[in-house]
DNA sequence: TCACAAACATGATTTAGATCATGTTGTGGG
DNA sequence: CCCACAACATGATCTAAATCATGTTTGTGA
């Protein structure tokens, strides 16, 4: 996990007597929307999707989570509060949890810890508000555009055909990300694919055209 | 400014050597998009929006600061970065400004101050999600009704006609809040004060009925 | 206090995207 | 291999909000 290696091997120890290790599959949430927050998570292993819900029934997700992220960092701060949304494994899924306690400990004597925290909040945060950007201002193919750019950097791997998608996402799992109806999404989806900006390959999506991609998302239209 | 309350005299005398005190005119942006992060800031007086604008000329507003607010906080992680965003003062402020270096010693040396920046991150990146959510589920009434809700958590001042909001703002900031068009802003606006919901009052918002607006945003239409 | 510019307001029209309806294709389990 | 169910697809219609147009009010500086 990149996110402890600055850890000196004492810490580690001290740490690890907290640590656990648990395993999620598909549908067994990892906690729920209004779940007390006594844990801090860092993710090993799959994919998970932070969502919210309305009361319309529709959800929101606002981020999926990939090997090596941090949620729940903000526990610290729920102070009693219950979890804002909810954590969905996207299939099996490895994470850490560490017990507040010892996360706010292991922050106290461990400053470079702390300071990695802070870098990484730091960039959540901007991703957080580079999206509500998209939202406020965007059309629905640039926010699709945006996102499979997004996609292609975090979990992307190179071929012949372009950088094909590693991440399992349904359509519907797009339109949740991007604020749009599915069959918006699928819409846009196909006329990406019919402009060959992506295609798809198997059951994964490949990007062929990556600069188009960024153009189309920098509101080329 | 609360934020450094927990800091050491030691620590504060050792930090105040480099800390520098500015002010700023509307009209004068403490930094612009693209700008190199040197400093992080902590705003003491007045209020600043923190804007993002698209090619096609339309700003985003994510976040109003107000005094006590930290920005630039996630500074630490733009390594050589420039500002992703820029902030305008809305009308005459005060910041705090501190060399990127003598922040992140800051940090080493004192894992409170650190533990206080995580949990002010975290609830910046909570916040941050929340409006995500609101951009991609909810009608513009509802925009509206959260936005003027949480305008009235940190900045309303309790009286006899309700809860007046103590800052000063337009429709189109307001509409640059929501990512509405103004004149759907100020028809929304209209139909909230035909509903009672709220008022003006000399040139400020009234909130007449808090559970009414909040109710408004939980989506009864 | 007058003039001029912002800010606020409201109606008319357009449009992007939601919603509704109805297939088609793909796919994992028996 | 076939069934059932989810995911994908596409057309038709509807609608919330954008855009365009044109005032009115408010505030402000000469």
């Amino acid at each position: 996990m990149p996110v402890f290696s600055f850890l000196k091997e004492p810490d580690l120890k001290a740490l690890s007597a907290h640590v656990t290790e648990a395993r999620y599959e598909k549908g067994q949430n990892i906690f729920d929307e209004g779940d007390p927050a006594n844990y801090f998570h860092v993710l090993t292993r799959g994919a998970v999707k932070c969502v919210k819900s309305s009361q319309g029934g529709k959800e929101a997700v606002l981020k999926v989570l990939l090997p090596g992220d941090l949620f729940c960092c903000e526990a610290a701060v729920f102070d009693g509060k219950p979890h804002p949304g909810c954590a969905q494994p996207m299939g099996p899924v490895t994470v850490l949890k560490i017990p507040k306690q010892a996360y706010l400990k292991m922050l106290k004597t461990n400053p470079a810890a702390a300071i990695e925290v802070i870098k990484y909040l730091g960039g959540r945060l901007n991703e957080a508000q580079e999206t509500s950007k998209t939202f406020a201002l965007e059309r629905a193919d640039q926010r699709i555009a945006s996102l499979l750019v997004k996609l292609a950097q975090r979990t992307g791997r190179s071929s012949l055909e372009g950088i094909v998608l590693t991440l399992k996402i349904n359509r519907q799992d797009i339109a949740d990300m991007t604020g749009l109806a599915v069959e918006t999404t699928i819409r846009t989806i196909s006329k990406l694919t019919r402009k060959r900006l992506i295609a798809k390959s198997g059951r994964s999506l490949v990007i062929r055209d990556l600069k188009g991609l960024k153009s189309l998302a920098e509101g080329a239209s």
